[in-house]
DNA sequence: AAATGTGAAGAGGTTCACAGCG
DNA sequence: CGCTGTGAACCTCTTCACATTT
């Protein structure tokens, strides 16, 4: 690890690990499931099994330790304030505006997908370099040319990048948006991009895990049944 | 771990652990890449800079000495047989025929982008539960009714599963998909799936990912500039 | 009795330093 | 001399076991 972004950011004093968030997340998610089917208490064991067993229920007890004392010892945790206090870690109580970069179908289906998932997110800005795609409307967004980016996040205020563009134009679309004060980005481009401290990314490797599968799959004896 | 899948799977008796393979993918991508400029030869740290140092240097070597004695002392790796050998041990020499689940922005992006990336990818099937979405085509495919998936995955063969269907129909759907013999799932619904030894799953958690930002920027000290 | 919270052990992957070899 | 290949140290996260508390 060369740069210091990867020490765990202090929220109300306390310092959470990364991969622990997606994790909380997916208490957060099927927690408020549970609290609107009626349910006002959890167990660590409950709640592995609200998720399939995919986490053990010690994992979850100190994933929620960290978050301060929530549970009861011999009764187990009271979802509500449970819920609050994971929405509050997670940031699921503020507005994020998001500008995405690169329009093509996984710019688009991303755009699509991070709008209609939760209106928290609001797709705010988004850019092509193709004159093909350069002035299409999504929503009430009209689609801009890149190199117009600097005007347009002037007036437009953006607090996430998604960056969808082909890997030569990834990491100078990532410097660009990291000069203008953007200091979280999500990228789908096949170049792993490195930016400097208070820039934050993290790199969706698509083709990577693809190739995990295919690798799994030629080991096999049997290929294609 | 309670499956044996995350055992590292024996290929040409080398075993590879799982996280190197979106390395070595990434190496095979940019080795392709000064193949073609003419390059012949490369050391671990020439490698290292063409991935722009987001990769170490010995990180590197012990991947590519993984996978065989490719390297000569004091000079560095031949690129033209590295690239075979990476080719082959990632399973790119093979097709493969993918059918995807839900087919809505998410399933549609995806399936352009797996189909446009690279032509070793057929997506030879395509399912999803609203009618208004069963009978469009994608190419010369129909996407059909996911209830017909059975009886239309016993004529088309196919080796990878992509479920980019909602949470609460994932879980069944892998198990239709991991009971019609295909042993790879790529998985974009928020619910973790679970499946037991011969299939192999990838969860792509976009809203975690996500979290992950809104969290970082929650935790910085001034929010929204 | 039941279930949390946590120190300690374990597992897995990365970094380091250098021996080995062309 | 230069660069690979690798055992050892290191680090990070997960699992375990149990003391603790209601």
């Amino acid at each position: 690890m060369i740069d210091p972004i990867h020490q765990p950011l202090r929220l109300d004093g306390i310092g959470l690990n990364e991969v622990s968030i997606p994790r909380l997340y997916a208490y957060h998610r099927v927690l408020v499931q549970a609290h609107a089917a009626g349910k006002t208490t959890i167990t660590s064991h409950g709640l592995a099994a609200l998720l399939g067993h995919t986490i053990a229920s010690p994992q979850i007890r100190k994933d929620l330790s960290a978050l301060g004392t929530l549970g009861h010892r011999g009764r187990g945790y009271t979802i509500e304030p449970l819920v609050e206090r994971l929405a509050h870690v997670l940031g699921l109580e503020h507005d994020w505006h998001v500008a995405v970069v690169g329009f093509g179908y996984l710019g688009h289906a991303f755009t699509t997908f991070i709008a209609g998932r939760e209106r928290r997110f609001h797709v705010a800005a988004i850019f092509d370099a193709s004159p093909a795609i350069v002035g299409q409307r999504w929503q009430d967004v009209t689609v801009a040319d890149v190199t117009q980016m600097e005007r347009v996040l002037s007036h437009v205020n953006c607090n996430i990048g998604v960056i969808a563009v082909p890997a030569s134009a990834a990491q100078s679309i990532a410097d660009r948006l990291a000069a203008l004060g953007i200091r979280a980005l999500l990228n789908f481009a096949p170049t792993p991009l490195h930016l400097r401290a208070p820039v934050f990314v993290r790199n969706i490797d698509l083709a990577g895990e693809l190739s995990i599968l295919t690798h799994r799959l030629s080991a096999e004896p049997n290929v294609g049944e």
